[in-house]
DNA sequence: CTGACGCTTCGGCTACGGCCGAAAGGTCGG
DNA sequence: CCGACCTTTCGGCCGTAGCCGAAGCGTCAG
C-alpha cells in the first residue's frame, strides 16, 4: 500500500512474462537484435495472429519496443532494464525446481561465444574475465566486479568507451551469471562497450539467425594477444574430476 | 535450447508470481517475517482454501518455505534471492506503465523506516547512506556501493559482522531502489548485518503486524551520534520547489 | 494496377486456472 | 476425550485468456 507498487501491478508485469509464447519471444530477443513479428511467431511456436496479440501486449507493457520498416515490424527489448529483468528471472528459474540440465552438447558455438542482450557470454566471456582479473585490470569481490586504475587505462587504449552519458544510473560493471557455465561474466556499461568494440573491429561477428558469435581469424590472434588469454582458453573448465 | 533455461521454465516462474493473490502474498512476505496461512489469505483478499492452494504452488516453486508450528503453518520467502527477484520486478513494474503514485500520506511510519525483507528502507535508510557516504565510509559509484577501509573499521567497532560465510556469492554491498523515495539504499550482506545489529541493540523495533520499524528512544540519540545524521534527517528530501 | 507478402483485427471455440462451500485432517485447550 | 481452531483436500462453477481461420489493411515488386 504505502509502497508505490501494489500487488496487482507486480502481478500484471509477471503475468505478462508468464506465458510460454511471450516468454519465448523475450528469450529470442535477448540476443539483442530486433526481430520481425513473423520470426517471433516462429520462435514462439504460434500462428501469426496469436503472436501479433502477444506482441501488442508486450509493447503495451513497455517490455518491447516496435519499429516499422517497410512492411516489416521489428520488435526489440525496450531497454537494458528489461534484459536484466528477464535475465534475473532466468537465473531464478534455473535454481528453483531442480532442472539443472547438464551442459549438454547442444550447440557448441553458442557455448563458446554468444551475445547476451548487449554483452558477451559463453566461455570466451569467462576467459576474458579470468584474464582481466589475473592481470589486475578487473577486481572481483563478493559477487561484483570493479575496474582498477590499470584496467581503465587498458580499456582506453583498446578503444573501449568508458564514460557514461550524464545522468546514467547503470553501473559500469555488473556480474551476470552465465547459464551455460554457471559463473559470472562481465555486464554493465563496460560489458556493453567491450561487446560493441570487439564486433566493430571485427574480432567477433554475429551468426545470422542465432545469438552465437563467430570468432574471426584476426580475432583469434587479436584476442589472445590483447587480453593475454591462455593458450587453452577454448577448453572446458578445468574440472576436479578430470585429474 | 542450448541455454539451461527454456522459455517454458521462465514462463512457469513468472506465471507463479503473476497472479494477484500470489503477488500480494509475496509482497506481504517482503517484510521478512514469516506469516501464517490465515494472515496471508487476509492479505491477499481470498478465502482460506484458495490461499492454501496458492501457497502450495509457491512452495512447490521454491519461492516460499514453510515451517509447521503447532496448528499454524508459517510461510516465509525462500531466501534473499527471492526477495531480490520480487524487488526487481517491483522496480520494473513501477517504471513501465506510468503509475507513479505520488508519495501520498498513507502511512508515515512506513515511509520513515521499515524493513525490506532483510535490510532497512525508508527515509532512515537513505539518511544513513547519505551520512556514510559523506564521511567516506561508503563509496557510491555508478549505481553500486563499496565499503571503504575506514568504513570497514567503523562497522566493526559498531559490532556489525562483515565476514561472509565461506562460499557465499552474495555481494557485501548492493544498491536497492527505495520505492517510496526513489533513491537507492543499502542492501547486500552489509545491509542485512546492519539491520540485524540495529534491532539487536534495540535502536529499532519491529511494529507488530506491519513492516514498519519504530525508532526507540535510545535509538533516536544513538543513531544520530553513531552515524552523524544531520539534525533534520527526518524531514522530507530537500525539494527544489521548496526554496 | 495488380498480385504477393507481412502483419493486424475480428469472431468463435476451448481449456486452464482461480474461486468458493463443504468436509476432512491435525493440534491445542479444557 | 471432546470441542474449538487452523489448515488442507475435494468437487463444482465460472471467467479469462490463449489459440486459430478468415478477412482486412498497408507495403513492396513487377
Amino acid at each position: 500500500m504505502s509502497d508505490a507498487v501494489s500487488g496487482s501491478d507486480l502481478a500484471r508485469l509477471a503475468a505478462l512474462i508468464g506465458d510460454p509464447a511471450r516468454a519465448n519471444m523475450l528469450l529470442a530477443l535477448m540476443g539483442g537484435r530486433a526481430l520481425t513479428a513473423g520470426e517471433l511467431a516462429a520462435q514462439a511456436g504460434v500462428a501469426a495472429p496469436t503472436a501479433s496479440g502477444h506482441l501488442a501486449r508486450l509493447a503495451e507493457g513497455r517490455l518491447v519496443a516496435v519499429e516499422r520498416q517497410g512492411r516489416h515490424r521489428y520488435y526489440r527489448l525496450a531497454g537494458p532494464e528489461v534484459a536484466e529483468l528477464v535475465h534475473q528471472l532466468m537465473g531464478a528459474a534455473a535454481l528453483g525446481p531442480r532442472r539443472y540440465r547438464p551442459p549438454g552438447p547442444r550447440d557448441a558455438a553458442l557455448r563458446l561465444a554468444r551475445s547476451c542482450y548487449d554483452h558477451l557470454a559463453g566461455r570466451l566471456a569467462l576467459a576474458l574475465v579470468d584474464a582481466l582479473v589475473a592481470q589486475d585490470r578487473l577486481a572481483m569481490s563478493a559477487g561484483n566486479f570493479t575496474l582498477t586504475g590499470t584496467g581503465r587505462a587498458f580499456f582506453e587504449t583498446l578503444g573501449v568507451a568508458l564514460d557514461a552519458a550524464p545522468g546514467t544510473r547503470r553501473p559500469l560493471c555488473r556480474a551476470c551469471l552465465d547459464w551455460s557455465e554457471r559463473r559470472p561474466h562481465l555486464a554493465g556499461r563496460l560489458g556493453t562497450a567491450l561487446h560493441h568494440r570487439l564486433i566493430a573491429q571485427r574480432w567477433l561477428e554475429p551468426v545470422p539467425g542465432s545469438r552465437a558469435l563467430r570468432i574471426t581469424h584476426v580475432g583469434e590472434t587479436g584476442l589472445v594477444a590483447a587480453f593475454g588469454l591462455p593458450r587453452d582458453w577454448r577448453c572446458e573448465e578445468a574440472r576436479p574430476d578430470a585429474a
